[in-house]
DNA sequence: TAATCTAACAACGA
DNA sequence: CTCGTTGTTAGATT
């Protein structure tokens, strides 16, 4: 589940590496996470040159040459392994898609499950990658153009966080404490906000994603050389720490069902007062 | 609330009255009902010639020459009166819309709730009347073409047969009866239907539809001379006749809500496998 | 632990 | 009786 702290970490890591290279060879095990069949994944991207790598909420996005806009798209779905081995190392095993440049790098990925790797060319608008909202931590996203994204919405804020074509990059992991941070419910509608509110669950975004961020993202993920990040969910206030006592306040953290995704909150902190707990 | 029966009625007097004349005057009571302002519109339609009118679900399309594609679209909402008076005749007292031309036609349009007079530019994808289906009575459609048409949706019949983007031209008012004399309970789900039934149903809507095209559309609604139309819901089996006996089997009728819309159906022609009345 | 896309459906507005 | 948008849920994805 690589949210925005890992996908940059990892990103960062493939930009150094290969920015500049040509891509040279495209092995696949599991031809259904390409959206072409592999022998027109390799006409679309093979012998063009990566410009860069850059992150993009939950998707590593390399951009190609030759063409504006063209772009492979990899998205790491509910986990995957990404490495890239050094000139001495072995390579990796299991392998599900195996990506090589002829300078000699070769970056390999295993989905735990469903992940995808895509030729996105350049005139698609409809792709998924194009219809992201701003990433979270993007430097323009202050708080009035976060206030702007909200404007006019009426469903429930978690949606709304994990709702990448609104904001990019958030997803369940760090959601539950952004919204304790700011003592904001889950299912609170979003026009019930207060500008407090809103300020502060700016705020925490920001917190959340940029300290995990700078300890290199989450110590469930690696990366790219196989490192572990350096956040632990010991630093969660309620995250994953159902019946325990809530950082901030003391109160037992309980879990509930948001929309889709499981939520863990603090009844003290993050009162509703619309209705149900 | 006029459908294909009607629409097709008024659309064919339009045509009579109209293919080659060209639009001089357009007075707009109500902008709202309007996809530009009033000066947009005349800048867009005016001086222009109508080659053809025909119908098209429950839309009505003026052809303009100059540009392929180019439409007045009229969509009557949930009843409209839409009269071309005699030259003799004195024209109607409250329109909200009328269209002048050049030859000395005038169409008068009054809204009763939810109407639209669109121009729709050839080169617009996106349009409404872009994306709607089959006319219901089209030649072309035949029993298999239907079927196809039902193929991979899950949802239920009833709200299907509405759907102009699935077929288009059936309303609540006929959707009644193409569902009872079919035998079909409006809440069964597609993949449930049999060979049969998806057969029943194909030939309920021609049938349906059909008596009451070939009376001039539904008794309620009149045409562009003033004239009703001669379908009467007497003779509906189980249209329209909650609390009475079926006309098929006896069985009292009922009426039950199907999703947004209200329908009657006979408990015993139409029985519900899978749970409720 | 965790993601995204589609279809269907409800609620609301016009 | 209309049509459209939004939001919500369920199902599927290999």
């Amino acid at each position: 589940m690589p949210e925005l702290p890992e996908i940059r970490t990892i990103a960062a890591g493939l930009d150094d590496a290969l920015a500049g290279h040509t891509l040279s060879g495209l092995e696949v095990a599991r031809p259904q996470c390409l959206n072409g069949t592999p022998g027109e994944m390799r006409d679309w991207i093979l012998a063009r040159r990566v410009v860069r790598v850059k992150p993009r909420g939950k998707w590593i996005l390399f951009s190609l040459d030759d063409i504006a806009g063209d772009l492979v798209a990899i998205n790491l779905g509910m986990g995957a392994e990404i490495r890239l081995p050094g000139a001495a190392e072995e390579p990796p095993d299991h392998y599900r898609v195996r990506l090589h440049t002829r300078e000699g790098s070769g970056v390999f990925i295993r989905f735990w499950w469903l992940g995808h790797v895509h030729y996105v060319p350049g005139d698609d608008e409809t792709h998924p990658v194009r219809l992201l909202g701003p990433d979270a931590l993007d430097e323009g996203l202050d708080v009035d153009a976060f206030r702007g994204l909200l404007e006019g919405r009426r469903g429930g804020i978690k949606a709304f966080l994990l709702d990448q074509r609104r904001i990019a990059g958030i997803g369940n992991f760090y959601a539950h404490d952004i919204l304790a941070r700011a003592g904001v419910h889950p299912l609170r509608k979003i026009p019930t906000l207060g500008d407090d509110e809103i300020a502060g669950l700016h705020r925490s975004i920001r917190e959340v994603l940029g300290e995990s961020l700078d300890l290199g993202g989450a110590d469930y993920e690696r990366d790219i050389f196989g490192r572990p990040g350096r956040f632990s969910r010991e630093s969660f206030i309620v995250g994953y720490r159902e019946g325990t006592p809530c950082g901030l306040c003391g109160t037992t953290v309980v879990r509930i069902r948001t929309g889709s995704t499981p939520g863990d909150i603090c009844p003290g902190c993050q009162p509703l007062p619309e209705d149900r707990t």
